[in-house]
RNA sequence: GGGGGGAUACCAGAGCGGUCAAAUGGGGCAGACUGUAAAUCUGUUGGCUAAGCCUUCGGAGGUUCGAAUCCUCCUCCCCCCA
């Protein structure tokens, strides 16, 4: 076995709780290990890269990943987590998230080694046919409702009550563990932290119906220094697919992550060794102005994530957005100009309106909507945060007229320094 | 069952008849500095077409020229003694 799974995990700062003998396991032989995504949206998101990233290091070592599909336990709703009982969705949707998802999971997971190529695998297909007796008869009576009840997703809700649906959840979850174990030989189910009570039932309905052996590994929420949860900006969730969020926006994620944050981020989602990290951090804190750690974290995610190119580009754009000044844009050709702005929300404007000159106000409000009234866009320039061309308004009595346009089409609006917008004067 | 204390803007929390769109802190947003970081400092933080106007202090009524502030009832929370 080339590396230690376990091992690796530990020192990334990635696991958070296994069962005895799992370690023991995994240097025994070549081990089918799953991880279920639950299909709540039509694209994975950046809290998913966790569990991505994991099965991708259980390959490396050696192992068999599998990514199994919620199309079954979404229609029921996993409580793990959850305060609140949680609406069900309706059939279409479940498909379209389970098509986006898996087209996903497809890209990032490698399928081709005959031994320890993934597998993709979706619980509906089990489930479809399974009906309620049998399931109450084959798979119910192997565990307590005590047992269930223990769990935390449980407990904490007893007081805020919870349906037999959602309780029920957990039994899903392990039938689909006993599926697996019994049809691939997987004897190894992972997840988040908060999936420890799921998975040990799964582990224990194995051992209960057939004896058999199962383990359990779970890895690390991913938090932020101050305590805020990881993975939303104030635009929302940063989702892996591009349409969703753009590439550029997506390294504009990794790269603003605080010095703090990004030495443990470093070591949790990329595939640097050890003594890689080791020598950029040191580096870093040399320097910390060069920013190293984000640019490499930004670099190696947005890569793999998206592409190469999309990183070029991303990489280009920010440098062009960031340190360039109004000649910086002048100099690009359309094509690439345009390019530069790719993700970036983008208003349409009759010339006519121009023509006379407009009111800054009118312009961001009534002609776009970059801000919702002129009482919250006359206090962004009275407090100095919005630019035109790179160029600060002073006043919210501007006018706009022709000469703002660049290019004789565009003007750039700037909403403090990291919100852009694009007029397109036509 | 008895006694007491509360409910104020995103959160916490002052105000206790006019000077209250409501102190202060946190959070948010923006600016300066810097490194697209952190820390710090500054501004801003109910809404509006910014002169001024409109809607807010648990809910419903009332007293008053005037109520977040006083009275009555209701709802909900907390504490203490049984």
């Amino acid at each position: 076995m080339e590396t230690d799974f376990v091992e690796e995990l530990r020192w990334r700062g990635l696991l958070h709780d296994m069962m005895p003998g799992t370690q023991e396991l995994l240097q025994k032989e070549v081990v089918a290990g799953y991880i279920g995504f639950d299909p709540t949206a039509d694209s994975l998101h950046i809290g998913s890269l966790t569990q991505i990233l994991t099965l991708l290091r259980f390959q490396k070592a050696g192992h068999k990943p599998i990514a199994l599909l919620g199309g079954a336990t979404g229609m029921v709703g996993d409580p793990s987590g959850k305060s609140a009982e949680r609406n069900l969705l309706d059939e279409a949707t479940l498909y379209k998230n389970i098509e986006g998802q898996k087209k996903q999971l497809e890209k990032f997971l490698d399928f081709s080694d005959p031994k320890t190529g993934a597998e993709l695998v979706n619980n509906y297909d089990w489930m479809k046919g399974y009906s309620f007796i049998e399931f109450i008869r084959d798979v119910g009576k192997h565990l307590t409702v005590s047992y269930m009840m223990a769990k935390d997703s449980v407990k904490n809700r007893l007081e805020t009550g919870m349906s037999f649906t959602e309780f029920s959840y957990q039994l899903l979850q392990a039938f689909d563990f006993y599926t697996l174990y019994k049809t691939k030989n997987c004897k190894l189910q992972m997840g988040g932290s908060d999936q420890w009570g799921n998975i040990t039932s799964g582990a224990e309905l194995i051992r209960r119906k057939n004896g058999g052996e199962a383990y359990a590994l779970t890895t690390q929420l991913v938090r932020k220094s101050d305590g805020s949860k990881f993975g939303k900006t104030e635009t929302g969730t940063v989702w892996l697919d591009k349409t969703k969020t753009s590439p550029y926006q997506f390294y504009q994620f990794w790269i603003n992550t605080t010095d703090e944050d990004a030495k443990n981020y470093v070591k949790m989602f990329t595939f640097l060794t050890k003594q890689e990290i080791e020598a950029l951090t040191a580096e870093h804190g040399k320097d910390p102005g060069k920013r190293i750690l984000q640019r490499v974290l930004a670099k190696e995610l947005t890569c793999f994530v998206h592409s190469e190119e999309d990183y070029r580009a991303a990489l280009e754009t920010s440098g062009i957005l960031f340190n360039g000044g109004l000649s910086e844009f002048l100099k690009l050709n359309e094509a690439t100009f345009l390019e530069i702005f790719e993700g970036v929300q983008k208003f349409d404007i009759q010339k006519k309106y121009l023509e006379n000159g407009i009111g800054v106000l009118e312009l961001l409000v009534e002609r776009t909507s970059i801000f919702p009234s002129k009482s919250e866009a006359r206090k962004m320039i009275i407090g100095g945060g919005l630019s035109l061309n790179k160029q600060k308004v002073e006043t919210p009595d501007m006018i706009v007229g022709y000469d703002f346009m660049i290019k004789n089409k565009y003007i750039i609006v700037q909403k403090g320094k990291k919100n852009y917008y694009l007029c397109i004067v036509s």
